[in-house]
DNA sequence: CAACTGACGATAG
DNA sequence: CCTATCGCCAGTT
């Protein structure tokens, strides 16, 4: 199983309602440093794999998209999971942040 | 093979 | 809050 691979069945596994951050997806999938590979699956094969790419955001709880560039898109789409942003139009990580109990270990 | 790229992350100033 | 830098991954050119 290649690092892509598992980061493309990690994001499958975010449940409905919470969110994820890149670092964490790549960690899960085994490597703390894909970050940014997690940012290319997202960008080539969330399509193809129906992927949940607007469950991803970046460590500080913030959408990384830029205005006109998909924010309010990803954003209308975590509104319509029950996911709320603060005035800082950032998400609580206390109750939103995914966190696989399965994983924490491996 | 080398350079470039992408919605990153942590750190430093 | 901001910019800059380094680190790392893998697909594309």
């Amino acid at each position: 199983m290649n690092f892509t691979a598992m980061v493309v069945d990690v994001l499958k596994s975010i449940p409905h309602g919470k969110v994820a951050t890149y670092g964490q997806i790549a960690t899960l999938a085994g490597n703390r440093f894909g970050a940014r590979q997690v940012v290319w699956i997202l960008n080539s094969l969330s399509e193809k794999e129906k992927l949940p790419w607007h469950r991803v955001i970046n460590s500080q709880g913030r959408i990384s998209l830029k205005r006109g560039a998909g924010y309010e898109h990803q954003k209308k789409l975590l509104l319509e999971e029950g996911i709320k942003f603060d005035k800082a139009d950032k998400i609580n990580f206390k109750l939103f942040l995914w966190q696989p109990k399965l994983f924490s270990r491996a």
